[in-house]
DNA sequence: TCCTTTTAGTTCCAAATGGAACTTGACGCT
DNA sequence: AGCGTCAAGTTCCATTTGGAACTAAAAGGA
């Protein structure tokens, strides 16, 4: 079976460490999985947004699609539910449903977009941008944790590369079958 | 705002069409996200795991937890449901069920362990193995498709800072207010 | 050895999820 | 202007989810 670019390599004592405290069948995802790209990148996505989205369950008592939404609309106020739908991946109406429950909570208010009546714009109280502000800091803290294994230039590196295949995405089909296709030259 | 590395950089042909074809609030969510990392993680992951079971579930009707499992097995045979628990990430009743509507479908088969009554060891049916081989040169080829953005150095390279951050990850806190403890200093 | 604690896996049930249909407004075409 | 199609957001409802309690077996003490 194939492996990844790394397998076998580099079997030092963080190596060792890892190889103690992981499951077994996590270190053969790791190493000996020809699809190494996505286990790493759910792996290492799993271990930010877990920590992340529990702490923010129970200090807020914000959920998962809530929280996503809060922290758009504080990235960028006066987007609607549509543009967090299509950066989140989440199906419409949970977002829609997030989007009530912080109406209610008067984390979130919205007016009518006067350039189209189907659509809302969203801002966040003054209740709302706290949350934003009391939890960007923990989270940047984790993303520090994170990172902290790697040199400055490795950061760069990292989120260059990152970069690169964010930008590339857009090229690349929306199906797997279409992806095969591709491949092998299949038209129909 | 702080933001990522490499924020207002190379505002290239590559960069001009991605921000032609993304939503304005997910190119914020990029180039202007203190928390660059979680974003372009959770962005690149979804893309790669999203065509990944919607062409699965189309295809063997398999859903997300039922096909984790079954590719865990494909990968190490012999497993037990603990390990594809601690491996994905996944509660373990969901994998609970998940195992026993494969075992149903005799895409599983299961034998207790005889050095652990409580436990049992997972293998894969004739007809499981099938799914997993077809499987296989299609999350490949997405990969491949994924990756070919990148030189071979650069793909080497992501694979390395990747393997970096899992190693890592042992010495990180499961918990963030422990992160922010760490930094603050705080020790109740 | 007996007893407490931990672990593998299952079951229960309230809550979240997401596909599909729906409502209302925008857009395009003639 | 009138009409068919598309898009934003909501609602409906069957299915999935996951926390918590449970069963049975293993491990750890004293």
């Amino acid at each position: 079976m194939r492996r990844a670019p790394t397998a076998l390599s580099r079997l030092d004592h963080e190596r060792e460490a890892a190889l103690r405290d992981l499951d077994p069948l996590t270190l053969t995802k790791l190493w000996d999985n020809p699809c190494w790209l996505s286990f790493r990148l759910n792996f290492v996505a799993f271990r930010f947004n877990d920590p992340v989205y529990r702490w923010i369950e129970t200090r807020y008592g914000l959920v998962r699609p809530e929280f996503v939404a809060l922290y758009a609309v504080g990235l960028k106020e006066g987007v609607a539910a549509k543009n967090i739908v299509s950066s989140s991946g989440l199906p419409k109406n949970t977002l829609s449903r997030a989007i009530q429950k912080l109406l209610q909570r008067r984390l979130l208010k919205r007016e009518t977009d006067r350039d189209d009546l189907r659509s809302f714009v969203l801002r966040l109280t003054t209740a709302g941008r706290a949350i934003f502000e009391e939890t960007m800091p923990l989270m940047l803290q984790r993303q520090s944790t994170m990172l902290s294994a790697l040199s400055e230039a490795e950061q760069r590196q990292l989120c260059e590369l990152m970069d690169k295949l964010v930008i590339a995405s857009s090229t690349w089909p929306a199906d797997l079958d279409y992806d095969a296709e591709q491949q092998e030259g299949i038209s129909s």
